[in-house]
DNA sequence: CTCCTTCTGTAACACTGTTCCACACAAGGG
DNA sequence: CCCTTGTGTGGAACAGTGTTACAGAAGGAG
């Protein structure tokens, strides 16, 4: 059933898993729009017929390297002396992992398994969360609070990233506002620009006081 | 220079005009993707060579239409007693704004001037925050915070109700998460779907607490 | 009249995901 | 042994995308 001709010459594995190779090394190097049948194809030695045999759909190759991804993602690690402190940690991690691990977030996101990367951190949040003394319906609204709070910030900040050039920056539409809409001194603050990790931090740690009121 | 020849028979309109009203006909009917270069030319009576003459590529042509979208945007209107619930009414406001007028959002974001959009509610928000005795830095970090926080829950939970059929969601790994690994409370709740307008509001007050502490 | 600019249509190019069809090859049954 | 069946494969095409080269038509200016 598993192979019933001889594997072809100058490879060791299966067509099917030297497909997932290809798309995967093509993903990770042009992101997920890189990712054309002809390309996995030819980098696997075959033509795109057999991708089709194989999977089905273009969706169903990247279906399956996403799977293969997601399994080798490290666990979310809490470190800190207090719930707290843990809490701020792992929103950390979670955004240091999405920055480093860009493509796969941007497959993730067209193929709608976002969930399933942030899942096990959500879990861990929700162990702090408990660990600080919420439960039931209470500690789930501020595990969301928190998870909508951080995905919406990499999300967001990452699309201000990747802005197209041309196009105005929110500082430059700051810096052409006419004076005395606002505050002057409010003004110049927010034609600057925003470093995003401190904001990240700021955000987070405000919410955090209104969330766990001590 | 305007219009040496006759205008074309069966509209008065210039070709340059209806081709701008065609791509946006067809953007808000068929989303950002619909908006084809042949339907386009198409609908107006014209071939795709023409809309190239007139503005040189997709990209120009969906510029012009969102110009003239954003423009047609309502002004914010802060509302309430205080300046805290009008920050509040200003951040409902806008994700209500955002949700009217997906397509456009969709547009603005591929073409990078997301920023445009939430211009004006920035503008008003930083009063209100100005009004609440904040100034220079710090009330420019409140007022990012505040906007980074709504604008990252509008995409994330735009990300989440476009959800792909068969993927897996939040409520389903929680639902078969095994037992133990977190207060069982805590996880019941967490198979619950979420009222993202519930949680919005909660987020979003509890926020406001740490940023505006009286 | 000729020249020149403005604007248009035809046809093509390079690319995308996907499908149809024929063909090779190994396994098994009569 | 032959013959059918199932497993893979390649070649070519289809329908669609944005974009461009090229040939014109139409009107104003000299």
């Amino acid at each position: 059933m598993t192979s019933l001709k001889t594997p072809p010459a100058g490879s060791e594995e299966p067509t099917g898993q030297r497909l997932v190779a290809a798309a995967r090394e093509l993903l990770l190097r042009d992101g997920v729009s890189g990712v054309t049948m002809r390309k996995v194809a030819t980098m696997a030695g075959v033509t795109p017929t057999s991708v089709y045999w194989h999977f089905g759909s273009r969706e169903a190759l990247l279906d399956q390297v996403l799977t293969a991804l997601i399994e080798e993602l490290p666990e979310p690690r809490a470190r800190g002396r207090s719930p707290r402190k843990r809490m701020l940690e792992l929103a950390r991690e979670l955004r240091a992992q999405v920055a480093a691990t860009q493509p796969v977030q941007a497959l993730a996101l067209e193929l709608g398994r976002a969930a399933e990367l942030s899942f096990p951190t959500q879990v861990a949040l929700a162990r702090e969360v408990a660990a600080s003394g919420l439960r039931g319906d209470d500690a789930a609204m501020v595990v969301r609070a928190i998870l909508f709070t951080v995905g919406g910030f990499i999300l967001l900040t990452d699309n201000f990233e990747q802005r197209v050039p041309g196009s105005e920056t929110t500082q430059e539409l700051w810096h052409s506002l006419g004076g005395g809409a606002v505050d002057a001194g409010l003004q110049r603050a927010m034609e600057q620009g925003v470093d995003t990790d401190v904001l990240f931090a700021f955000t987070l740690d405000k919410l955090l006081d209104g969330l766990l009121p001590d």
